[in-house]
DNA sequence: ACCTCCGGGACTGCCCGTTTCT
DNA sequence: AGAAACGGGCAGTCCCGGAGGT
């Protein structure tokens, strides 16, 4: 009965919350956190204000900013590898990587990004880093574990090593993100393949 | 016949260039490229005149220190994997990456920094970015065709995607640089016993 | 009558308001009247917006600060001075003085931050200045004019020129707060016996 | 012989800095040292870069304002009693800071300023400030002392105490700016005649 | 009526990469 | 190669308003 007008205040708030995020986003991913503050806000068509209001600092916004865009990346992920064998889903993940890194979107450079801004000049950042490497680790690690329990990896493989190798392999892809499209694309293709000789 | 004194002359400011790098690189490697002008000039003991007597601007000096850092890791990795066959070469050159990715040496960020850099805010290290890389892949998959070629690794492998995973998994671990040393040196022992198998 | 319940509604606000500028006392004496406006809300548990809808401005908030700070001060010292004959009373201000001052309580930084601030950058603070000023000196000359009428002080002696030195001398003395405490009253004590002996 | 060129370089940088203390000494005894960095720098028509190359920081350059002003004020009293017996140089004190104070150039708000932001915001200036209060009152104290041994100020009375009561009545008059120069140019007078009495 | 939330502008100090003169 | 100065930019912070809860 109450729930036509709670669009009030406090709702708009986090709008302006929202797109502060996603224009940081952009300009991050474009050229790096050295983006300047007052930048950030005129995209959004606020002042520095509102960004010092919500975030607190430029770290605050920082922070923000590349939480979003792991878990973003993380929804990405498994949505791609929701459903089939450990095998399946394992390149599933190999082959949504393979499209969403030559999309070239620059929204993945966040993802390096961040591994290098947390080993330098934003300490506060390393347990982010570190979490999201951890959780993409065992995340592969347990796809491989899947696949073994039923039956679509060879089981005399030593899980770990399979998964963590997968896991490293992709970064490296991520990292190599200079060449032409078509040239990443092949190698990934190569890879996937290798990968499937591997595990059958 | 061409020896007496002139060394003092031309050779002090070679020293100082030589002293410039050096610090640059260290700077850079613990703090990203945003170091300031004076700071490496401090480092030294000189002023900033001098950086731009030598380098001619911030971005002569990054392309410099980028340039002999990666001259330096080729010449690791090329002494590390100069004798023995094919498989031998390229599990000396994981193993020598484990050591030297692991010793903590904030120079081994740059590397990372390049490809990073280049992609976001100094178009201008491109060129020498994608050199590395293909260098780097390049070399890998000519280790796997070695291999090959002198019966150490398995002929019907497919030597490019086994080259250009290698090189990209090592990749994938040197950006995870915010793991404990210990956790790390196992992820790349797991890793190089998985290569060792594989290629039996 | 006037009694019941109606304490709540608008004595909260009262007592908000008094807490509002007993934080400020403090943050002002301890920083001059450069402190923020937030610092002070937060002090007591509001925000910004109390403040403004207390005072206005941040000059209302300064001015009554300061309002309140020299009504405290003269109570402080007409309280001390109550009773006795001319010279009594007179060398009780001194003496009640010299404890205040150097009780190193940061309150009576703010009787000279009012002058200052108001000859720099307050100027509306100007005539509560000069009204504090005039009050103090014509206290201490009524004081000596007392004394000279119950025979305590030298009828001889110009009692505003004596009255205005005191006064001067004891502003100069609180200005000089940077030494250490027991210099500070040396000094006074110092001061004291010359006054005593030259209206003896 | 190489004398007549030495004008050029590194005198134009002194030039530069003088005129630097100088504005800033205006605007600070007009507004307090929360003048910006900027106004200073375009009162002289240089950038901000100079101010910073020259005083390091906002701290650099009222230190050295409030140096330069310390000094100043001190050669004026020192020039000011320079001849006569002790009791004449003394008496030349009152009545040049009569005149200087009662002159209403800003630049005295400055002596009361040092004091009062040596005590808040600027703690580094506390230094300047205790030398600068401690060689006033000695240098008073001097003067009583050489009065003494010269037979112009009656040998009976304290040194210490009559030095540092005129000591702080000159500092007492110098807060009270805000009233008419003719008012405060009254009471120093007054307050000269009582020391004339009180010292014959 | 009292107060909170959200945001607006406007500065300020600091710093940085560069150029010029010597 | 150093000393001096330039000019642009950035993060942080501050004092205020106005719309809206309670």
């Amino acid at each position: 009965v109450k729930a036509a007008v709670p669009t009030s205040r406090a709702a708009a708030a986090d709008r302006t919350r929202r797109a502060l995020i996603e224009a940081a986003t952009k300009r991050f991913a474009a050229a790096g956190a050295v983006t300047s503050f007052d930048a950030v806000a005129a995209d959004v068509g606020v002042t520095k204000g509102a960004l010092y209001h919500h975030f607190g600092s430029k770290d605050g916004l920082v922070e923000a900013v590349y939480v979003e865009a792991v878990n973003q990346h993380a929804r990405r992920v498994i949505a791609a590898s929701g459903a089939g064998d450990g095998a399946g889903r394992m390149l599933a993940v190999i082959d949504s990587s393979a499209r969403l890194y030559t999309s070239r979107t620059p929204f993945y450079r966040l993802l390096i990004a961040l591994h290098h801004d947390a080993a330098t000049t934003r300490p506060s950042l390393a347990p982010i880093a570190r979490r999201v490497q951890n959780a993409q680790r065992d995340y592969m690690i347990g796809l491989v574990r899947n696949g073994q329990a039923d039956g679509s990896i060879r089981a005399d493989l030593d899980a770990e090593a399979l998964g963590l190798t997968v896991n490293a392999a992709l970064m490296g892809f991520l990292v190599q993100q200079l060449e032409p499209v078509a040239a990443q694309r092949h190698w990934i293709a190569k890879f996937r393949n290798l990968i499937q000789e591997t595990i059958a």
